[in-house]
DNA sequence: TCTTGACCTTACAGTTACCGAAAGGTTTAT
DNA sequence: ATAAACCTTTCGGTAACTGTAAGGTCAAGA
């Protein structure tokens, strides 16, 4: 099967599937007579595999484990679950963050009158001294 | 001012300020006699706003265009507030995108035994065809 | 047979917002 | 004089791709 349908098949796009190949996840055959890879059956399930993983949020490096415990029959499923959880930790952590940035946004948003003056409580907390604690220094910021 | 002491004062690391010359946000002023950047007070103040509009999740491009308005003293406050509200937006998408994951890690993870069986539901759920609709195909991935 | 269009190929650059390392110049203090 | 602590530029790396360029292949229709 040429790399098209696959991709289609999986649900991935092109690119990604040919970045997949790159960084070593799903390595096809080849046709003989041309280059055009040919992306057997089990191939496509393990795209498939790591669309939904991708899906559900986990990293490549993460899905790269995922895809090894799927193949390894001798796999302990207490593995597996592990991971899910720890990515239902990272994602309370995130949760926690952006609930709190938007807390401090809409107290900002509600002290501005958003009208034609230059006066913007906004600009005077961006530019406020360190001094004042602010509720958003004790957040972090949401590097994804 | 060295960039070491203006990069402590506004909270960012050293790399962190070049970088911001690097793209034309704050430009310094350079001593006469060697290579070093020379921070005035107003390019502190500058930096140290962009520190405050990164820690409350706004990207670079939009740090961009708050720092043009604080800077315009015929600005409007509306125009700052929409980009907060916009931000809040953004954010608000973002915690619906992550619940809707958590849910479905949730479920997964009630599903597996955790054990030492190779049996896996989550790994089922990975695997599964097209055609079982699942809830997380229902959710952007977490792109951020 | 020729050609057109839809496929496929590689390779390289760009994205975001930086961080790390290398290799070297300057300043300050001892 | 020399060492520590600054500063400089430049390059490469990060995550997970996407876009573009320049070109090879294949199937179908005129």
């Amino acid at each position: 099967m040429n790399i098209g349908q696959a991709a289609a098949e999986s649900g991935l796009a092109t690119k990604t599937v040919r970045y997949y190949e790159e960084i070593g996840l799903v390595i096809p055959a080849r046709y003989t007579g041309n280059d055009y890879r040919n992306y057997s059956a089990t191939n496509v399930e393990h795209l498939r595999f790591l669309q939904r993983a991708r899906a559900v949020g986990f990293s490549l490096d993460v899905c790269r484990e995922l895809l090894a415990l799927y193949c390894d029959s001798e796999r302990r499923s207490a593995e597996v679950k592990v991971l899910v959880l720890d990515k239902i930790q990272q994602i309370e952590t995130q949760l926690h963050t952006l609930s709190a940035l938007k807390s401090t946004l809409l107290g900002m948003a509600s002290k501005c009158a958003g009208d034609d003056s230059a006066d913007c409580p906004i600009m005077e907390t961006f530019a406020a001294p360190m001094k004042s604690i602010m509720p958003f220094m004790l957040v972090e910021p949401n590097h994804e």
